[in-house]
DNA sequence: TCAGTTACTTACGTCGAGGTAAGTCATGCC
DNA sequence: GGCATGACTTACCTCGACGTAAGTAACTGA
């Protein structure tokens, strides 16, 4: 007989007292995900207004595939508006709405405790590394 | 001959301007990571000290060997402590550190904002798919 | 002797994230 | 004719994330 999953059921009052812990969880996983915020604060940075290959150059390390897919998401979930400039060669401008401008000042508090703590996580690792 | 890269090498002064953008991509990839989250913020709603178990019950969906791994990353990351019982049946502890509850207010800043928008989020998801 | 307890680890398998490289489309230019 | 351009898409493949199930250690109590 195979051990009964050890694991409960969701409970609404966890983690997060929201209504719908399921669709929190989802939504922290979009956007803690890495090429999202990179994405997001690169197009922030870039005055809120793109093109794809400002992104391309400006994402760090990301490849055509991903930023594609990445803006997809961003496009789908309400992040930025897409437009399509007739032209040859095509144009593309991305632009953030007020909801993912909203996105930006928790997403930047992350980034300032990433950056103000990596120096505390680094040595942490060492000190755990060498016991 | 194959197409040149089209990604650019990294530039200090893109998206965090840190003097180590790659260090802080990592640690946000890190502390975006789903079970991360999920773990922290459990903890942390336990009191900021909990057992193996407790934890096993608090984060909804976590197998055993995520929640092995996700503790073991976070105690190198210096997030927590981890104080064993020499006991049988075995009991083990986990606490949060300075460095750990640095990170919850961030952490619940992203939180609130899924909670706040995920409504948003869905609406412009159903627009964007009957289009 | 054997089941039950906790906190894991190990073995195994799947599945999807994501990289690379090439193709595409329409057009202007030499 | 053929190449360049911009914003992609497609095909292909690898590799790591992660779930499942079982094993383990060391002891207690029936």
């Amino acid at each position: 007989m195979p051990k009964p999953a050890r694991t409960q059921p969701l409970d609404p009052a966890s983690v997060c007292r929201s209504a719908d812990p399921l669709a929190v969880r989802e939504l922290l996983t979009r956007v803690g995900d890495k090429w999202t915020i990179f994405t997001v604060l690169s197009l922030d940075l870039l005055g809120g207004r793109a093109r794809f290959s400002d992104l391309e150059r400006a994402v760090p390390g990301i490849s055509q595939r991903m930023l594609s897919a990445t803006l997809k998401t961003l496009e789908r979930d309400g992040m930025l508006t897409r437009e399509v400039f007739p032209e040859v060669p095509p144009r593309v401008e991305y632009e953030m709405t007020p909801l993912g401008r909203s996105l930006l000042h928790p997403m930047q508090g992350l980034v300032e405790w990433a950056k103000e703590n990596w120096n505390q996580v680094r040595t942490a690792q060492s000190r755990y590394d060498d016991r």
